[in-house]
DNA sequence: GCCAACGTTGGC
DNA sequence: GCCAACGTTGGC
């Protein structure tokens, strides 16, 4: 039986975590996602190999930059246990995890950036329903249909 | 840097 | 369970 592949959006800010900075390291674990509707699409919807629009957020402008693969199932996120770790969480234990994580792996960078500007451009295409340009949405973890992925793909080689 | 919009926390 | 206070996100 064939799964079929999915296709997701997930944000980064640049000056933290860019495409570059993917295709330097190859495979990052996706960790610090500590919202939970970001963390049901990782736990319960990504598979390994689906697809993912690398976006670049809190930056001008911004965009989509590159594309990225999923490298793995969700596991539990190892800094919600560390002491240390900005994204440590005390209720959180090893017999029930709280937050958890997949592997990203680096695809491709496009040869030009998708702006949120142009994406925006392509609303009545896209569907109301497409958390990254609905009003007041600031999840940075969300599904794609396959409808979505073609058509932001398309817009690469469209000009 | 501003601030609108949203999510989470915790007292009650 | 309500909701005020607070923290975060992220475009601009």
């Amino acid at each position: 039986m064939t799964v079929r592949r999915r296709f997701w959006l997930m944000k980064s800010e640049p000056d933290c975590f860019s495409i570059d900075d993917l295709e330097r390291v190859g495979t990052e674990p996706w960790t610090g996602v500590r919202n939970y509707q970001a963390r049901n699409f990782m736990r319960n919807g990504m598979r390994h190999g689906d697809g993912v629009l690398f976006y670049h957020s809190n930056c001008n402008p911004p965009g989509i930059a590159g594309v990225a693969s999923v490298a793995s199932d969700a596991y539990p996120d190892p800094t919600q246990f560390d002491r240390t770790s900005h994204y440590f969480d005390p209720k959180a234990t090893r017999e029930e995890p709280r937050w958890f994580n997949v592997d990203v792996r680096f695809e491709r960078k496009l040869s030009r950036l998708i702006s949120l500007e142009e994406i925006r451009g392509h609303a009545d295409d896209l569907g109301d329903e497409f958390a990254l340009i609905k009003r007041g949405s600031r999840l940075s973890v969300m599904p794609v249909s396959s409808a979505q992925w073609s058509l932001l793909l398309s817009l690469e080689s469209a000009r």
